[in-house]
RNA sequence: GCCCCCAUCGUCUAGCGGCCCAGGACGGAGCCCUCUCAAGGCUCAAACAGGGGUUCGAGUCCCCUUGGGGGCACCA
């Protein structure tokens, strides 16, 4: 049996988005499973759409989400070069071939003519389509004017007659009416090749197995199977993923319409959403789960889904995005890391919002905030105080609801009696006397701690009273209780 | 306009003719736990688009309607 290879191919015209993450997820899964290749291959046959850097930021998204090619124009391979504009003599050499075969035709016709015909088919309601030209003329003509140096451009002869049926995977046989098919340009008159010719021509010399890419590509199709067929050449198996539609499930996911339609810090990039504080492993999660369906545990790790993973299990209906559900699996994942691995991913958090921060506190603050965190950035909100040298309290914040700042004062002075005899402020030590004092104080546990919680880390949403003062130690905590007695008995 | 694709809770989905008065997850509601916020546990509400067939039997197969989406470039 053949060896399974799959492909990723996308251009660089554009930024690497979750529908990208998810035809390279699913490329990835199907390949790991069968024990084939993944291949990434870089379609920048476009030069007027080119994006410096893109190709970077694809590489890299694939990189830190895991999933990395085994073929690439950085990783190498037995099949390159693979990228398109470092393979445009093979394209032409294809074309002509195609030409000699009587299944394309070199076309003379300008730009400007064709929009003008464009224009008058689309006034007479017509479906605008390739007038024919050049479809016909003298073979030993149309060489001559190639020769001469005239600009051309060369066309699939597609046929006038008939029909054109292509299975895909998903859906089953789709059949196409070869008169709704267009003369479609295979090679463009700056000798580089449309997607069209330089996608058939690389997967088949590529030796790829199985083309898995979103449906946009569904209409298509037909042409893409008549080139192969003209060639003579074996046609891969399909697979057109379902699309991603916008959070309102009205139209089609882009960058405009998720702002549109999600609150801020939601974003289509695989990039930003790094730096938004989203793991790999959430991402990967969330989004492999649109367009494919487990009946239950849900939550997976890359190697489940490459052990669970189905490619004809597929959905082919579109999927709206859902940025909560990321929320919920990203936190999901975050709960699932190591104490050391979760404090090697939010350090950087600290270091950036310029905290200093000592590997083993980060170490014992961790599993204070682990279960708290949706992304990896909220780290700061829960726990930059430790590293803080003072703390600024909201005076408001520090009266308990229900009592007046009298009160208040006398609670955290009470607070500071009981804490300063003790040698030290461990959890274990400190938790039984404060308890005692509440219960014959008159005042509730959420008043008393809920004081002392903004007293100490200057907030009122943190982690634990008590194993957060055990962190920070007896000194600190001892003088901002200080401080907000001093703050309350000015109010 | 033409061509193509799709159709189960608000969303992602399980279901491939009887196991389904339809299961899971997110989100929502409620309760429990609780020093805040979370996390966790329990419970509830929530769907087979409509109409025709086929069949002893249809969410599952076929057709139509409706709705949604995509495509119609010397872009991918």
């Amino acid at each position: 049996m053949k060896s399974i290879r799959v492909r990723m191919a996308p251009s660089p015209t554009g930024r690497f988005h979750l529908g990208s993450a998810r035809t390279a997820l699913y490329n990835y899964l199907f390949a790991k499973k069968t024990g084939g290749k993944f291949i990434l291959r870089i379609e920048d046959t476009d030069q007027k759409r080119y994006v410096p850097g893109a190709e970077e930021e694809i590489v890299q998204s694939l990189e830190w989400l895991g999933i990395p090619p085994d073929e690439s124009p950085v990783h190498g391979g037995g099949y390159g070069p693979y990228r398109q504009t470092e393979r445009r003599d093979i394209y032409s050499k294809y074309s002509w071939e195609l030409v000699e075969k009587d299944s394309a035709f070199p076309c003379f016709c300008t730009p400007e003519r064709l929009d003008a015909v464009r224009k008058e088919q689309l006034a007479r309601k017509e479906n605008p389509r390739y007038d024919g030209t050049c479809r016909n003329l003298n073979p030993v003509e149309a060489r001559r004017r190639v020769d001469a140096d005239e600009k051309y451009v060369i066309r699939f002869k597609m046929p006038k007659e008939g029909s054109t049926t292509a299975v895909d995977l998903l859906r089953g046989p789709i059949t196409i009416e070869n008169t709704a098919l267009d003369d479609f340009v295979l090679l463009k008159s700056d000798g580089l090749p449309t997607y069209h010719m330089a996608a058939m021509i690389d997967d088949h010399l590529m030796e790829i197995t199985h083309v898995i890419r979103g449906s946009e590509w569904l209409s298509t199709f037909a042409l893409h199977a008549n080139i192969i067929r003209a060639f003579g050449w074996e046609e891969p198996t399909w697979v057109h993923l379902s699309l991603f539609l916008r959070p309102s499930g009205k139209g089609k996911m882009s960058k405009r319409a998720v702002a549109e339609d999600s609150k801020d810090g939601r974003s289509i990039f695989i990039r930003d959403l790094k730096e938004l504080g989203y793991t790999p492993e959430g991402v990967l999660n969330w989004v492999v789960l649109m367009g494919w369906g487990v009946a239950e545990d849900d939550v997976m790790t890359l190697d489940q889904m490459v052990e669970r993973f189905n490619i004809d299990s597929l959905t082919p209906s579109p999927a709206a995005v859902n940025f909560q559900k990321l929320d919920h699996f990203n936190g999901t994942h975050i709960r699932l890391l190591t104490n050391e691995d979760l404090s090697a991913r939010i350090k950087p958090y600290f270091t950036k919002a310029g905290l200093e921060v000592q590997n083993e506190t980060l170490l014992k603050i961790t599993p204070l905030i682990r279960e708290r965190l949706v992304t990896l950035d909220d780290c700061l909100a829960f726990a930059s105080f430790f590293f803080q040298e003072t703390v600024k309290p909201n005076p408001e914040d520090l009266i308990a609801k229900g009592l007046d700042a009298k009160q208040s004062a006398e609670i955290v002075r009470k607070a500071y009696e009981i804490l300063s005899r003790l040698p030290e402020l461990t959890h274990a030590v400190t938790e039984p006397p404060m308890r005692a004092y509440v219960e014959g104080s008159g005042f509730n546990a959420g008043q008393v701690f809920g004081i002392l919680r903004v007293a100490v880390t200057g907030q009122k949403v943190s982690p634990p009273l008590f194993e957060s003062m055990e962190i920070i130690g007896r000194e600190i905590v001892l003088e901002r209780l200080k401080k907000a007695v001093e703050i309350l008995e000015k109010m």
